[in-house]
DNA sequence: ACCTGAACACCGTTCAAGT
DNA sequence: ACCTGAACACCGTTCAAGT
């Protein structure tokens, strides 16, 4: 080996993995509007200017973050009886593991090269449309159909909470008195605009998806 | 008349209205990133602090910004053969209108109150479901399902567009080689993972979900 | 009563200067 | 070569002071 090392490792080793790792918790623990880059130094001890002799920006190290909590997931082995119960299962997994860390879906918002991240989904994903006979292209569209519809509810979640039927007021008053005449159909469902059940409404849409590709199928599995 | 003006009218007569008119105007043009309270001030030729006096915080006016750009949503007559056509018809207008002002699908994101407000959207999308059927609580759930769906896809679009393969190095590049021993299927496919055509992947899912509420409502049409 | 100027406590990022 | 301190050009928001 070369000469010792007289030279003090860069940044007391401040190695680019670490830097993701302690930005991933600090936006874990207090949310990505908290974060910024002055408290990330602050946290690994360091000069504010540090970081920025590893990452281009901020949005760089944002893009890392996300990536590095997106290829961590691990889904279990999907079970069910019937095929749609294991799409469904496929999805609700990747639904709750998105879902698990809150402070980091507005990240995932945001993060270029999602879907690619998310190895595991995308593995499982495939395996089971392949399944039923979805092949090549027809593969890769019938998985992404799954995929992102997942991805959409889950990032709609937030959306869901802040529903006006969970506001003081209701949904009337949010949205300024709803005229009889101009909507009425509206109108006359007023009392049935409770708030969203989020869970319910994802899977209630899945399953109308899962069902329309198990029946489009090249090869229909029987006991559906 | 009464006295000359010598009480200059409030703000130089500034109404909510046109606060929020001015502020749509300017995240339309310059983007959500580049507005400011500060340069909206300038741009009212008014104090910075004015705007204080009339919406307590910066998110409280930009939620009033996403409502007046909801609200104005005016969709066509639908037209189409078949309830299905139709049905799809008026979430692909939803979702232009949404992407009409691309500047302000990230205010929408974040937006409270959401569904609300697309007046004209939940009316139509209410009776549509009523056509072939669906009624009181059943009706809002089909709705909500093509609804968030349509949100939620919409949402995406941006995602879609700095997908992998799209990046110079492609979707192998992106996630760091995809290991053809861990993820066989994932690597079989990769030459299939072609740029997302997000217009083309929401129209089909949407015609996977269509077809499910029609096949599962209670009076179904003929002719589909 | 209504508005403003200055100030506070922050940002992300650049860059000349230190070791 | 590697790191830092000070500085730049901003933020959102508070509040005492003006008219």
């Amino acid at each position: 080996m070369p000469s010792p090392p007289t030279v003090a490792t860069p940044a007391a080793g401040l190695h680019p993995d670490d830097i993701v790792e302690v930005a991933h918790r600090l936006i874990s623990t207090h949310g990505l509007e908290w974060f910024s880059m002055r408290k990330l130094a602050a946290a690994l001890d360091v000069n504010p200017m540090t970081v920025y002799l590893r990452f281009d920006s901020k949005d760089d190290l944002l893009d890392a973050v996300a990536r590095r909590g997106l290829a961590s997931v691990e889904l279990p082995e999907l079970t069910g009886a019937t095929w749609d119960e294991r799409a469904l299962s496929l999805c609700v997994a990747l639904r709750d593991h998105l879902l698990a860390d809150r402070n980091l879906l507005a990240l995932y918002a945001t993060a270029n090269r999602l879907s690619g991240a998310v190895l595991q989904a995308v593995e499982q994903g495939l395996r089971l449309v392949e399944e039923i006979g979805y092949r090549d292209d027809a593969a890769v569209l019938a998985f992404r159909s799954l995929f992102w519809h997942t991805v959409g509810f889950t990032l709609l979640h937030n959306s869901f909470e802040s529903f006006p039927a969970d506001q003081p007021g209701g949904i009337d008053d949010a949205v300024g008195g709803i005229d009889a005449e101009t909507h009425p159909t509206f109108a006359r469902h007023l009392p049935s605009f409770t708030a969203v059940d989020g869970d319910e409404l994802f899977v209630h849409t899945t399953r109308l998806i899962v069902a329309g590709l198990a029946g489009n199928a090249p090869e229909p599995q029987e006991h559906r």
